[in-house]
RNA sequence: CGCGGAGUGGAGCAGUUGGUAGCUCGUUGGGCUCAUAACCCAAAGGUCGUAAGUUCGAGUCUUGCCUCCGCAACCA
């Protein structure tokens, strides 16, 4: 029934320059984990695999910032994500990192096969060096101004402004954005990985045979396919990483995203020697589970890597997720927009399963989703609490009070009793068959199905007043009542460990595997159960408001960071400054530019003539507003279509500290065309 | 016209090969009292982003348009 004898689960390797928040959970870890401790229970041979990824050109940027070694960057995070991973129940086999020893050997010897199977193509080329940092320059880190539209702040590999893809030469007056300084280009030595050279190969591999891959999965790879595959770089002209392991690439290592996906390969290693026959046997399924940034990589670069170097298996599935938002906004480290996991784990001690429900009941399967601290109380209040933990309640409270802690014997069934067991094995095949298609929203809506049963069980056959005609009609309720909360400790196992074990405390019973979901008879008559607590509790509207003055602190904090000035400009003559014509004006009309959301297009009058000037504010003023408004102006900078509209002019403005544009005006009224001096 | 994903009752989602629009939460009314004011029943609420087309019949197929998100500053 199934070709697989060995599963080997990875979850992408979180990059050590920050840590862990909901947003990587809901996407990667959340899921890889249920699916793990799913194939776990079932007994199958699984092993997942995570680490951190340590090297790359920001890591050193950051370590430069706080003036220490990378290595202290990433020991930092190392420690602090992999303890939060542990304290939060995401149980990995091993969460190994790149800086080890055996991963430099892995990835140098991977490296050195696919050189000497003369895979790569070498190329040397000119690049951007920054004399003051003492290194190359990434294209991202370069800026200078758009050869297209003038933009003064275009990066290397393209301009934001005008959206045309440039190369850093194509840039004029470069500039390093590290140091500041002006970049010489100089001659180096790299290393391609020539995907073209794949491409059929991953046509049919992905486009023919992979078609049950996730839409968004195949619609990414497709779409990169139709545009052609171009040899990438493996090497980087830096002195952080994995050296790249041959003769004349002193200085020089391995590109992070070469490196990292090989990651997985080194921590199968350090975890087992027998690490090959996860890696090279065709009866190992390997799984990615990843963020929908990491496609490219897992599907096309990582497969046509190991496809190069012949002796790896390939992934059977990358199980993609979309993004998750925080309070209507993207979540962002640099902003500090997130809920941090080991903040987290201290503001709510023990209720890991309920970030876990939460994040994995409202996961960004098929498209980008919310997390609100409000949706996060419901779910806890009005599903855990109300549904599953009352349910699980009722039933040990009433065996508790009626029988004395003991399961007690089942009795003739009835129609009713006998739907009700039938209910079993059908809820843990959809949970199944949902797990086992990557659907982990609906797979635990179906086990919260059968805690939602059990409360209808229980309302139907109203133990409480029959115990006072017919209790031995109550013991036959209360043993399919008491199944019924066996299974769920079964069925929720992947999703709430740290619940689920405690109730297997409360029942007296050991784990079960995962086979025997779906029995009706998993406690035995006669067994006795303890006194139960509660298995959740409901959460306040102070702990949450809590959490929401914690972020809207945070989004002051940032709004004040962005109000930070940029440095004085290089000095001009006073006859520089005289060429430039400022004055004031007054609007006549304005209009929205039509398919735009910046532009307004205003009739302005100079005192000189009646002119049209475009400007980027429409998402701060209404038209109507500003119809006789006083503004300054300049009013002989060079005319610029835009939208092809011509725009003859500029109008002055300046930034509050939300970012928002305001207009400079003259504080009284004054006449038209006065120069401003 | 860059490429991809998505737009379904107040919120979050299902809708498999086209055949009477479903689920969870919330809301309203009723019931119950074993249970953490929890549970059960019922009702209200959707012209499935929009316009056109194919068809006996379209949320589901085709085309145009609109909106949101990502690919392209760190980042799942």
């Amino acid at each position: 029934m199934n070709k697989f004898k060995r599963y080997l689960v990875t979850s992408a390797l979180p990059y050590a320059n920050g840590p862990i928040h909901i947003g990587h959970l809901a996407g990667v870890y959340v899921p890889s984990d249920i699916y793990a401790r799913y194939l776990r229970l079932k007994g199958a041979d699984v092993i997942s695999i995570c680490g951190s990824d340590e090297h790359g050109v920001p890591i050193t940027l950051k370590a430069r910032n706080e003036g220490v070694t990378p290595q202290e960057i990433v020991d930092r995070y190392h420690a602090l994500n992999k303890k939060a991973f542990e304290d939060f129940g995401v149980k990995f086999d091993i969460y190994s990192r790149t800086s080890n020893k055996i991963h430099h050997e892995t990835a140098s010897g991977f490296f050195l096969k696919l050189y000497e199977k003369n895979v790569f193509v070498e190329k040397s080329s000119e690049q951007y060096y920054d004399q003051d940092a003492g290194c190359f320059l990434a294209d991202r880190y370069i800026s200078g101004t758009c050869p297209h539209c003038g933009n003064e702040n275009a990066y290397g590999d393209q301009c934001e402004k005008c959206g045309t893809s440039l190369s850093p030469e194509e840039l004029t007056n470069p500039r390093s954005t590290i140091s500041g300084s002006v970049p010489v280009l100089r001659e180096t030595l790299h290393w391609y990985l020539p995907l073209d050279r794949y491409e059929d190969w991953l046509r049919k591999w992905i486009l023919e045979d992979h078609k049950d891959w996730k839409s968004n999965v195949y619609g990414q790879c497709k779409s990169w396919l139709d545009q052609g595959l171009q040899p990438r770089a493996v090497s980087r002209d830096l002195d952080w990483g994995v050296p790249v392991p041959v003769e004349k690439a002193k200085g020089k290592v391995l590109y992070v995203w070469f490196d990292a996906p090989i990651g997985y390969i080194s921590a199968t290693r350090e975890l087992t020697p027998d690490w090959e026959k996860y890696w090279k046997d065709e009866g190992t399924k390997m799984v990615h589970f990843i963020g929908k940034d990491n496609i490219v990589f897992h599907c096309i670069i990582f497969p046509a890597m190991l496809k190069a170097e012949g002796s790896y298996i390939l992934p059977e599935n990358v199980p993609a997720n979309e993004f998750l938002n925080l309070e209507n906004d993207k979540i962002s480290t640099s902003r500090n927009w997130a809920v941090w996991l080991h903040e987290y784990l201290e503001d709510f001690p023990g209720k890991q399963d309920v970030l876990r429900y939460t994040l994995c009941s409202n996961a960004p399967e098929t498209k980008d989703n919310d997390f609100t601290w409000k949706d996060f109380q419901a779910r806890n209040n009005n599903e855990l609490v109300a549904i599953l933990g009352n349910f699980i309640n009722r039933t040990l409270v009433l065996t508790s009070n009626y029988f004395d802690g003991r399961v007690p014997e089942r009795g003739a069934v009835s129609e009713n009793d006998k739907t009700v067991l039938e209910a079993l094995p059908r809820l843990k095949a959809n949970v199944e068959s949902a797990i086992e298609s990557y659907r982990f929203r609906e797979a635990l809506k179906e086990a919260m199905n059968l805690a939602r049963l059990g409360n209808k069980y229980l309302a139907d056959e109203e133990p409480w007043k029959v115990i006072k005609t017919d209790p031995l009609r109550v013991k036959t309720i209360l043993n399919i009542s008491i199944q019924i909360t066996a299974n769920l400790a079964l069925l929720l196992e992947p999703f709430l460990p740290f619940s689920m074990e405690k109730l297997r405390t409360w029942l007296n019973i050991g784990l079960f595997s995962w086979d025997n979901a779906g029995r009706d008879n998993l406690l035995e008559a006669g067994k006795t159960i303890n006194n139960p607590g509660l298995l959740f509790e409901k959460i306040g509207d102070e702990e949450i408001v809590r959490q929401i003055d914690k972020l809207m602190k945070t989004k002051k904090t940032n709004e004040a960071a962005a109000a930070k000035l940029i440095p004085q400009k290089d000095m001009v003559t006073f006859d520089d400054f005289t060429k430039i014509d400022i004055r004031t004006a007054t609007v006549l009309e304005a209009e929205k530019v039509p398919k735009t959301t910046k532009l307004l297009k205003l009739k302005i009058d100079t005192g000189l003539d009646i002119r049209t000037i475009v400007s980027g504010i429409a998402e701060y003023y209404e038209p109507a507003a500003i119809i006789g408004k006083q503004i300054s102006i300049i009013a002989n900078l060079e005319p610029r279509k835009i939208k092809g509209i011509e725009s003859k002019g500029m109008i002055l403005m300046a930034e509050d500290k939300s970012g928002k544009l305001v207009m400079v005006i003259p504080e009284s009224g004054v006449n038209n065309g006065s120069a401003i001096k």
